[in-house]
RNA sequence: GCCCCCAUCGUCUAGAGGCCUAGGACACCUCCCUUUCACGGAGGCGACAGGGGUUCGAAUCCCCUUGGGGGUACCA
């Protein structure tokens, strides 16, 4: 039975790439009809805050990723934590170190200066009782490192990229596996022991995560060996990159999923978007699908080693595509909270139904449902265009003709061919062409030039009774 | 600096030695639809980083160069 976890760290909200990393392991549980389930890596006490665990698993709902399990704390279970590094400290495996920070600075400073790789030189893996006693009497506290030899030759396949190695030399020296606390005490349990003691406990069969966790797997490899736990499966997927190529970061503005939601984009684009980012469909699949779609043939070998750049013209391709795709109901369900967040109070759900029967095809964000169906609520101001239209020969002529129509005979409406036909004889009366007709009273309707198609337009307006007025207010 | 990884249109990618005159999607351009803008439809532009091998044959395999990315914490 497959089990992958998604392991977020609750020192912000949810991010776009750990969004992704969720996306590739949930859609591998889906196919492979394993468990999806959380952990909460909350050990950084400074960073981690309540409120964005909230945030993250509002956010995993939101895209559509459910878990299968209760999700693990990890601060819950420090004390095996400290019981595993007993053990290493047990078997030798693993010891305290007494450098102090300004020692290994210095120590790293020269390394740099002789143009040599920073590593910790591993001075106090073989201290001497005495040595120990020493340190001890002057009260120095001590970080408890885990023993990594030089000649270890780390190897391991990966379901993206292959076969891998890392030699022990490259590691950086004895790992610290427990922060700085008095010398007869186990510290705060550090990141690489505690996620090899979680996914063991929690039986991981496949850890699924960022390319930027690499150098981790080999380091967390020495561990389980050391620790005698079965090992996982890992697969490393690409990065998403920005638009220079490099680590999608905080710093490069929309990164958390907060604001894709804020901006208008739909949970199904989103998704869509960061699995096509570095997986791609197989022969004869459309790119638009639904993450249910997309688990029910993902493979591993279909995911690229490349990181893939964010593409916002693509995102919101497929946001339109979805948008486009939804009922005039699912949109007006989704618009009305919007436009109420507006003031807008609608009429009449058949209305309001219509309206978006109108605007679905033109909205690339959902936000767009608002701007674009603000003239429907609001009186726009008549833009440069519009006031430009209505001093053309005859616009006004247009207009009168118009607005004697409506008052002598009345609309509501609904009647459109008729509406047409007042359109017809209204180009008549006035001596211009249909063009001109239809761009004034567009102007007129709308303040602009630009709009969904016209006669609707009138026909819902005329509906609110909001027609007359706006033609009115371009004679005066 | 050191280690690891990667390299096909502007972007995301297909491609597992002959199906490649290198396919698709987004973007861009043209046309059609539409007396607007979009939507939709039909076309078009556009890439195997460079150099060596291996082979009858290489985008595909090997080596080198170049370029790019990631990592190098008492963060996760």
């Amino acid at each position: 039975m497959v089990r992958v976890r998604l392991a977020p760290s609750p020192t912000g909200t949810l991010h776009i790439g750990t969004a992704r990393t969720a996306v590739f392991n949930w859609l591998y549980a889906k196919h492979e009809q394993g468990k999806f389930v959380l952990r909460i890596e909350d050990t950084d006490k400074e960073r981690s805050k309540p409120e964005y665990i909230q945030n993250i698993l509002e956010g995993l709902q939101w895209l559509g990723i459910n878990w299968d399990e209760e999700p693990v704390i990890q601060s819950e279970r420090v004390s095996q934590h400290r019981e595993a590094i007993q053990s290493l400290l047990d078997q030798g495996l693993a010891y305290r170190c007494y450098a102090s920070e300004s020692e290994l600075t210095a120590m790293r400073d020269a390394q740099k200066a002789s143009n040599q790789a920073p590593r910790y030189d591993n001075r106090h893996r073989h201290l001497t009782p005495d040595q120990i006693q020493a340190f001890q009497a002057e009260g120095r506290e001590a970080v408890i490192r885990f023993r990594i030899d030089d000649a270890a030759e780390i190897r391991w396949n990966d379901l993206v990229r292959g076969a891998m190695s890392w030699s022990g030399s490259d590691l950086g020296g004895d790992m610290v596996i427990a922060r700085r606390a008095p010398a007869d005490q186990i510290g705060d349990p550090l990141y690489n022991l505690v996620v090899v003691v979680d996914d063991a406990a929690m039986e991981i069969t496949h850890v699924i995560r960022g390319e930027d966790h690499i150098a981790n797997t080999a380091k967390q490899l020495l561990l389980y060996e050391a620790l005698g736990l079965p090992l996982p499966t890992f697969a490393h997927a690409p990065l998403i990159l920005n638009a220079e190529g490099r680590k999608l970061s905080k710093r490069d503005g929309v990164t958390s999923i907060n604001d894709f939601r804020a901006m208008g984009y739909t949970p199904d684009a989103i998704a869509n978007y960061m699995t096509l980012l570095g997986w791609s469909v197989p022969e004869g699949m459309e790119e638009r699908f639904s993450l249910g779609e997309a688990a029910a043939v993902f493979s591993f070998e279909r995911v690229n080693k490349a990181g893939a750049r964010f593409d916002w013209d693509k995102l919101n391709w497929l946001n339109a595509q979805v948008l486009h795709g939804w009922t005039s109901e699912h949109l007006l369900k989704e618009l009305t909270p919007l436009w109420a967040g507006r003031g807008w109070n609608q009429p009449s759900s058949s209305w309001s139904l219509d309206l978006c029967a109108l605007l679905c095809p033109s909205l690339t964000l959902l936000n767009d449902g608002v701007d674009q169906a603000a003239p429907f609520f609001e009186c726009p101001e008549l833009q440069e265009d519009a006031l430009g239209q209505l001093a053309v020969d005859g616009a006004k002529a247009v207009i009168s003709n118009l607005i004697e129509r409506l008052e002598n005979e009345g609309w509501d409406g609904i009647d459109t061919n008729q509406a047409k036909v007042w359109l017809g004889d209204a180009a008549k009366a006035a001596g211009v062409k249909k063009g001109v007709v239809m761009k004034s009273l567009r102007a007129a309707l709308l303040g602009s030039l630009q709009g969904p198609d016209l006669i609707t337009t009138w026909s819902l307006l005329a509906r609110i009774g909001e027609d007359l007025p706006r033609l009115r207010r371009c004679l005066s």
